[in-house]
DNA sequence: ATGGTCGAGTATCGA
């Protein structure tokens, strides 16, 4: 089973560049963030054909995040669960495919810190983790992923001392990021791959992907028994290559 | 020269 996740940065504008990547990656379940969509405009028949179900939620201008599924697709939550203050934004999508708890999410950037809305990406954070223990149990399999803004430690950015002082390093954002994983979420890129330096996200400007000037914030986040039969997990940077690229690149995993 | 580019939409804002 490979799953996938990826935040297109526009479907609209993405859409041919994302047909293009299903057809040469063929992914099982994928999950999508930042579509700008609105419900109405999601092009749900473009991924019909391709073989996937797929569910939406969106808000037209900003947000947006969907899931694809050759799996099927079953009970869907829009954003947090019954119970947690709801999302204004359309920030996460909750669905079964295959037998898997599948969420995709686009936790909020933070802007700067001490923003308000740096505030809120920290109770964002908060409210996720209530969200998985209301809709999943220690018997499911749950995968979690989507665009964090958060990298997870210093090998997960460029240069440690430059970003220090920004949002995504923070102590409290990679708490926060830690909470959630105490739940019993695994990283499953660093199961396989120590390395620093390997990025899921670059700047347009600058030429900050040629320069190698990037963050890993894309993450792929499984519940430990799930984890345990990873078979493979990349970071597709040749995804960023090329004509109007996504400023992110997808990651997906093969478990067996 | 302390920016640089995208995508929303059409003036700026958000990332």
């Amino acid at each position: 089973m490979r799953i996938a996740t990826w935040n297109v940065n526009s479907l609209k504008a993405r859409l041919s560049r994302v047909e293009q990547w299903l057809t040469e990656t063929s992914p099982d379940i994928v999950c999508l963030q930042e579509t700008k969509l609105s419900d109405d405009a999601f092009p749900a028949m473009a991924f019909s054909t391709l073989g996937y179900e797929a569910v939406h939620h969106g808000e037209g201008r900003w947000n947006g995040v969907a899931i694809l599924s050759r799996l099927g697709i079953s009970d869907v939550v829009d954003g947090f669960a019954a119970g947690i203050e709801p999302d204004t934004e359309a920030r996460l999508l909750t669905a079964s495919c295959g037998g898997i708890r599948v969420a995709t999410v686009y936790v909020p950037n933070g802007r700067e810190l001490g923003h308000p809305m740096y505030h809120h990406k920290l109770t964002w954070l908060a409210r996720l983790r209530q969200h998985l223990e209301a809709t999943a149990d220690s018997t499911t399999d749950v995968v979690v992923c989507g665009d964090f803004n958060v990298a997870p430690d210093d090998r997960d950015v460029w240069d440690a001392t430059a970003c220090h002082g920004g949002t995504h390093v923070s102590e409290a954002e990679r708490s926060a990021l830690g909470s959630l994983m105490e739940w019993g979420l695994v990283d499953v890129l660093r199961l396989r791959h120590q390395e620093p330096g390997l990025f899921s996200w670059w700047d347009y400007r600058a030429g900050n992907f040629h320069r190698h000037l990037g963050m890993r914030i894309d993450l792929l986040l499984a519940s430990a028994p799930l984890a345990q039969r990873l078979s493979w997990v990349l970071i597709d940077r040749n995804a960023r290559k090329g004509k109007l690229p996504s400023d992110h690149a997808p990651v997906v995993a093969e478990f067996s």
